[in-house]
DNA sequence: TTTT
DNA sequence: TTTT
């Protein structure tokens, strides 16, 4: 009845921007989110602990954040848990816990050094001024991009190992 | 840095109450929460959708949820996302998420005809005016049970199938 | 940059539903929030102490607001803080915190005797299944009621003694 | 019965540290959260608009606020609604709404030029690595400082004009 | 009275 | 494997 969760974390690579075969966008990428305390367990080293937390985004939330965000920024996600499952090749049932983000917010400007400089082209210009990004809501429709971008009925998610089950009947909104 | 999930849903079953080897409570449920507007695709049967997500609560708030949840009773739940992982008995790494409740809020009174009835001995008086139970905060610490209950050494969740992971190393507060 | 609010509560009394010179219903009503331990200073006297949060929602969910909520239900908002301010008639600054709901779920069925029972007409069939109404979110728009209802560029809280300074402009989606 | 509140923003100044007669510490500042979608009304200019939210935080956290927090600065705020109300010297009653932290994240490292280099003595060291602040729980308790910055009876936010309404019962947690 |  |  209700479901909300607010997160705030870093990257933990490039988002991966995927299509529908229809062409809806679809955005992933994994949130590594500190744990409050942690427990640093009798030795003085300070244990390094955090959740790391897929989240899942759509339409032109889902661009704005392949082209904003980085591997190491620090974003706020604001969404909905999900629980698919599916069944695997042993025939087992898997689950698989995901957000639904329907929010998400830039907390670091763009002109940032990303972690990674895998050779991706680097977002250049707006949003600069304010030292960080705009995020948005998830308002969904408009700017369905061109579809040219999406390879023919090629699944999003399909090279994770995932079963293809994302189709347009998924679009949460 | 910042994790914080809100669910409102109805318990699929009984909770489970479990203690770890020192003596310390676990409690386990699951929460089916209904998605926002379940598309009815195309047909008029309206496809009833949820998303069942486990909860774990400790200590005090454990009890008291073994104590005054039931199977199909709605309650509020207040905690955060958790990642576990283990290496499952073929060798491969499984990823559970769980919320780990801090707060929990009894939505519905107990006198009412829980959905099973398997005799366990049902909460009698308190919490009865307002027309819903206290929940409370995992403050911990205080009413440890005797830890009779407490199978020496048996884990939490044993036989769920999951791996004897839970110590009291893994007390969250 | 993000603002979300989630309260559980009671209504101090029934909703109060107006329409915007344009037709637009907005409904406000009062949420009793209480506090997470009621302090008991010394004496054990119980004090019962809660948070009176004021509630604004707009369109369609206005409506079903204002069909459903009755005095003294509990009901859960989502939303978030808006704080106006305008000049009193002394010329001094007044500031407004309420919050803005664009989600409210109804928690308690509503074939329920309600806190007051002052002769509106009470909601007869729908959402009773379940024992806890539909609610929904601000997705706005739709039905718009004619207008009636709506006497003629009156305002509304307009008799609160609050400024006429809600128009058709504050429509916050 | 349940109040919860995340906010990010920035502050429109720098915190205030305060103490209560028992020396408990109390900080204020005010965060400024800007609206979703600033609706610019028909011309191009970009209308600017926020949310000016009241904040108040207690014990170990105030200190840590009014350490590591300065005017400009992005925090996030979680914790829950509080409406207070006293009688004002003209008899009214008066209503203010704040939000009790009990998590302050600080969203940008401390090593940049705060708004303001008012001259007081800026943080040096620590929490660097990570590029944004630790904050921390409202566990409260632990490191009461002496006392001695507290002038002995003057109570806090006493020179707002707001009422002399704060004192060592006032503690929410 | 407000921040970027 | 799921609740109303």
């Amino acid at each position: 009845m209700l479901n909300r969760v607010i997160l705030i974390g870093r990257l933990t690579k490039d988002p991966e921007l995927r299509y529908t075969p229809a062409g809806v966008a679809v955005a992933q990428f994994t949130l590594a989110v500190d744990r409050p305390f942690s427990r640093d367990s009798g030795g003085g080293e300070r244990e390094r602990e955090a959740d790391f937390i897929p989240i899942v985004t759509w339409r032109q939330l889902a661009e704005t954040c392949a082209n904003y965000l980085r591997k190491g920024r620090l974003a706020a996600v604001e969404g909905r848990i999900q629980v698919r499952n599916y069944e695997n090749n042993e025939g087992r049932r898997v689950y698989v816990t995901e957000v639904i983000a329907d929010n998400v917010r830039f907390l670091e400007s763009a002109n940032r050094e990303g972690g990674g400089g895998q050779g991706r082209d680097e977002f250049g210009g707006g949003n600069s001024g304010g030292g960080y990004g705009g995020g948005g809501y998830g308002s969904g429709g408009g700017s369905r991009s061109s579809g040219s971008r999406n390879s023919g009925g090629m699944d999003p998610f399909a090279n994770d190992g995932k079963p293809i089950d994302i189709s347009d009947d998924d679009l949460p909104f």
